[in-house]
DNA sequence: GTAATAAGTCAAGACAATTGACTTAATAAG
DNA sequence: CTTATTAAGTCAATTGTCTTGACTTATTAC
């Protein structure tokens, strides 16, 4: 009678859809090439120059670019460039590991402005949930402290943390944070912080970062291989994080290495659980991180061991990613210690020929990224940046434009 | 003094992109619902009534929708259904493969109404480009026949080869069509036939046929592994093909299967070429295929023993494609006998475990999609439909209204 | 000093979605 | 059988946003 199943259909648009896309069409234009002049602007985006002027007008007026000295540059009039306002936005970054929680305050620029860490104890949710909300709060007190009307230009809470979410069989996996897997993050966070709430696995925030300031800044196409306590991949693909179907794409560390089926998943073998198991050291040690990047400055045995191993599973893995993903450029980042980065990607090279061997070529088919214990909380912050300001299919659409 | 080096910026939009966007909308409902009132469109996209009330009746006066007879379903005004008009567009679909070459002509629900086949001469192509455009201009003729205006209709011809593209070293490779490879093929078929043309790997067309018609149908998040001559992976992403940097994302069958970097690519194992290799058999023989599928069905131990073998390695590429995409579901399809993709399918079985394993799935991890030597002309078809009519962030901006 | 060039503004216009009142056509209820 | 209710769909005016073409301003080239 009444054929009741729901009707699926994607989303119109309005004017204000094509309104918000070539405002986030300019910040971003703005962001990939610095200053520009809204008759660049009007070549660049192919709008007009009166819309260009309009909708520099309005951004001038929210805070979010502001002019700069005019420039000759030949015949006509001399052009005024506008230029991104770091203040003009801020984030919260929040991230959420095994023994610790970082938190820092991003602009618009995805400058850290204040960051603060705290132990988590290993009661799981139930008592890092105070832990986490204050440390987010005292970052927030601090940002308030530093710049005016930061509150009101606070766009939004990025979370990040260790993936894979919500899958069935995961109980039995000593690497995964079960507890937190199934504690209702989001809601409370957004009880607790009265702030919209994202949340990205680990790997895909540090896509994120390196996107908004990092060798991905203004790519396409670009796959980050995130070394952490695990190992996963952030995937930006046609200018956007691809999540997946449940947010949980990119997981490469739960890759079989093999094709018979007995094999380990690549995070037992190349991560830093698999270092600091090899070590046979406690991963909850605080001075750990200094502890193996003096180590591998000095050329330790165990440690070069470690690194050999694992450069054949990420030159594997690197190899893979290419095939699959056919991006611009593989980014190697990773919460890891910077000198043992350096030497994991001495030892990867030289990389395995891949369907990324062209004629033409200009970047380099695989870059390091950022190795910084905060590039995790940064790329988290600039999650909710980037789904405010960057363009993005969604941002076009009716059921998105309620803000 | 000129700091000359280009912009980079997305395209901005305006009205046209707009309302491009939702009469790609309105299309893309009707071809997944089926017949929708207009009520019920704007329900669905979330625009009003009398926007939906005049695309609507400028696609009908476009050729594209139809009204169908009114429903009564309780209380109010009965509602008038309207639907897709199959003939309101037409594709011809070109398979270029190793041996020979398939055209087919296909309509806006994904009707093959044509189909026609050569043997491509081993000359390559300086001799079968004339053999390539004599069969895309019988199909086309053929297709003038049937339904009148079938050229007024026609948006554009789609061409699937296997992949990859452009890539450097593949000069060594005895499974690629180099010479096809290098070939301005666009170009050739452009030129020849005065339509828009496009290109895609087989694998890439087999999922936009999976799309349209097949198990992928109203998906946003599906991969079809596709074993053919070679193999390679489709990717629906976003509700789009993915294609990568160049084109070649997806192309697994040069993924390696073990770590070490000595071992073989994919497609060496699981793939016809590495069945007919093992069968000792002619790939050229015309009656292969029936071959193949008679032996398959009796029970052959020869190509059981292929079977077990590639079955192993098709599980590990699911489970990987699982990990690294995050898909809705996975299609298995292929250009393979029928009887033989299902006695893969039945080997396959049980999948490994995955993130892909989560509570409250609905759709099978793994299904069969088309295994239909036309799959591939069929989805090389679908893909000038889908640019055409298909919700897409690039058809709503300023630089891809020209048409 | 004048012409050429380029940046940017102004005011009117065009386009497409929105709004709110209205019409039409059915069922439910009394 | 009549009337109220509900839902589909239309009409006409309005709104929001980009576009157009003429104009102003500021600079360099000749």
């Amino acid at each position: 009678m009444n054929d009741s199943r729901p009707i699926r259909a994607k989303s119109g648009t309005n004017h204000e859809g094509t309104s918000a896309h070539n405002r986030r069409v300019m910040i971003d234009a703005l962001r990939i090439n610095g200053a520009l002049s809204r008759a660049d602007l009007a070549r660049a985006t192919r709008l007009t120059k009166q819309t260009v002027s309009n909708i520099i007008e309005e951004l001038e007026r929210d805070g979010l670019v502001s002019s700069q000295e005019a420039v000759r540059k030949g015949r006509g009039q001399p052009s005024t460039p506008y230029g991104l306002v770091p203040e003009g936005a801020f984030a919260i970054g929040l991230q959420i590991d095994r023994h610790v929680t970082r938190a820092v305050a991003v602009d618009l620029v995805g400058s850290v402005l204040v960051r603060d860490e705290s132990g988590l104890p290993p009661g799981g949710p139930s008592s890092g949930t105070r832990v986490i909300l204050d440390l987010v709060a005292g970052v927030r007190s601090k940002l308030a402290g530093i710049v005016q009307q930061s509150e009101k230009r606070l766009v939004g809470l990025g979370a990040a943390m260790p993936g894979p979410f919500g899958v069935a069989g995961s109980g039995d996996d000593p690497w995964m944070m079960e507890a937190w897997q199934k504690f209702p993050l989001l809601e409370t966070l957004s009880a607790g912080t009265g702030l919209d709430v994202g949340l990205q696995n680990d790997a895909a925030a540090a896509a994120t970062a390196e996107r908004m300031v990092g060798a991905a800044h203004g790519l396409d196409h670009a796959v980050c291989l995130f070394v952490g306590y695990g190992i996963g991949a952030g995937l930006i693909l046609n200018g956007d994080l691809y999540r997946g179907t449940n947010g949980n794409a990119g997981e490469i560390g739960m890759a079989l290495l093999f094709a018979d089926g007995k094999s380990t998943p690549l995070e037992h073998r190349a991560s830093l659980a698999s270092l600091y198991q090899h070590l046979s050291v406690d991963p909850a040690d605080p001075h750990l991180h200094a502890r193996i990047n003096d180590l591998a400055l000095k050329g330790d045995q165990s440690i070069h061991a470690w690194v050999e191993a694992a450069a054949v599973d990420l030159r594997w893995s690197i190899h893979l990613i290419e095939t699959l993903f056919d991006p611009q450029t593989v980014i190697l980042c990773g919460s890891a210690p910077e000198a043992l980065v350096s030497r994991l990607i001495a030892a990867i090279g030289p990389l395995l020929p891949s369907i990324a061997e062209r004629r033409g070529r200009t970047l380099p088919r695989l870059q390091p990224g950022m190795a910084d214990p905060w590039s995790v909380a940064l790329g988290a912050a600039a999650g909710p940046i980037s789904r405010a300001f960057d363009p993005r299919f969604a941002a076009i659409l009716k059921d998105s434009l309620q803000s």
